[in-house]
DNA sequence: GCTTACCTGTCG
DNA sequence: CGACAGGTAAGC
């Protein structure tokens, strides 16, 4: 479910909520949410560690603690949820990670492609794929950064080379979509063939969108809520993404075409290859 | 690059 | 019933 944008709003909505708070003992209702250590050795290890900050790099969410930190990746449909008291998630509960204070935090997952790590130190990182991430888009990459990216990659297409996380991290199928329609970008287009212009219209579209993206609160298209369990907003504000046959504002019927393996929404008239 | 696999659910 | 879903890793 979640790219840059909604990692980052459930980042910023349980940094204040998790703030010094201590780990109790877990219970782990499916193993294989729990990519490392064992189950068992995460159930022994995780009570006492105490929380202190939340980073994120890509769609990486990294909970800090006074010894190693815990790394969750959400996939296609995690959800991480804090609650003080009360019921739980009714459906698709995966861990359930209570504090010394009886406040918890709620990782549950329909698809079960998501993950959490438990690192005794960020020197373990490799184990979760963080090790091969490029720079994250949001955070540490300007527009000269970009420009020089991109055309280290001269024989990509723009939609598999922008998806790939090893290029940069961050961005996933909606908001590569709506940045190509912001900067009026075909999926397909050879990035050898873009001018200096392009390539900087296309670095401020991706912005843009991922600042409205967070800025609303992230979208909600299907699964995704935030930490408190909310829905996003900007699934009313996307031009193309899901909208197979909507007219865009020049007339033309957004089309859907399969790019890199995925649904892929863009305006044939506006978006020219 | 592309395809397939990993899972479970919804929609047409 | 098949197609598709916010992601990624593995194997051509």
């Amino acid at each position: 479910m979640p790219e840059l944008p909604e990692v980052e709003v459930i980042r910023r909505g349980l940094e204040p909520l998790l703030a010094a708070k201590t780990f109790a003992a877990p219970r782990i209702l499916f193993a294989g949410s729990i990519r490392h250590p064992s189950a068992a050795q995460f159930r022994r290890r995780l009570p006492g560690r105490r929380i202190d900050g939340l980073g994120r790099i890509g769609k990486y969410l990294i909970i800090g603690l006074d010894c190693g930190e815990l790394v969750v990746h959400l996939r296609m449909t995690g959800r991480l949820v804090f609650l003080e008291r009360g019921k739980p998630p009714a459906r698709h509960l995966r861990a359930a990670l209570p504090f010394s204070d009886g406040s918890m935090l709620y990782f549950s997952d329909m698809r079960k492609f998501g993950g959490l790590w438990l690192l005794e130190s960020a020197a373990e990182r490799d184990l979760t794929g963080l090790g091969r991430l490029g720079p994250d888009i949001y955070e540490q990459v300007d527009r000269h950064r970009f420009e020089v990216l991109m055309r280290s990659r001269c024989r990509a297409r723009l939609k598999p080379l922008l998806l790939d996380q090893r290029f940069v991290a961050g961005l996933g199928n909606i908001y590569v979509d709506e940045s190509l329609f912001r900067s009026r970008l075909h999926p397909c287009r050879a990035v050898s063939t873009l001018s200096r212009e392009e390539i900087a219209r296309l670095y401020e579209a991706i912005r843009s969108v991922l600042e409205e993206g967070i800025g609303c609160g992230g979208t909600s298209a299907r699964d995704y809520v935030d930490a408190r369990g909310e829905q996003g907003d900007f699934q009313n504000r996307l031009s193309v993404y899901g909208h197979k046959g909507r007219l865009c504002n020049c007339g033309t019927a957004v089309t859907r075409i399969t790019v890199a393996g995925r649904g892929t929404y863009y305006c044939p008239q506006c978006q020219k290859e």
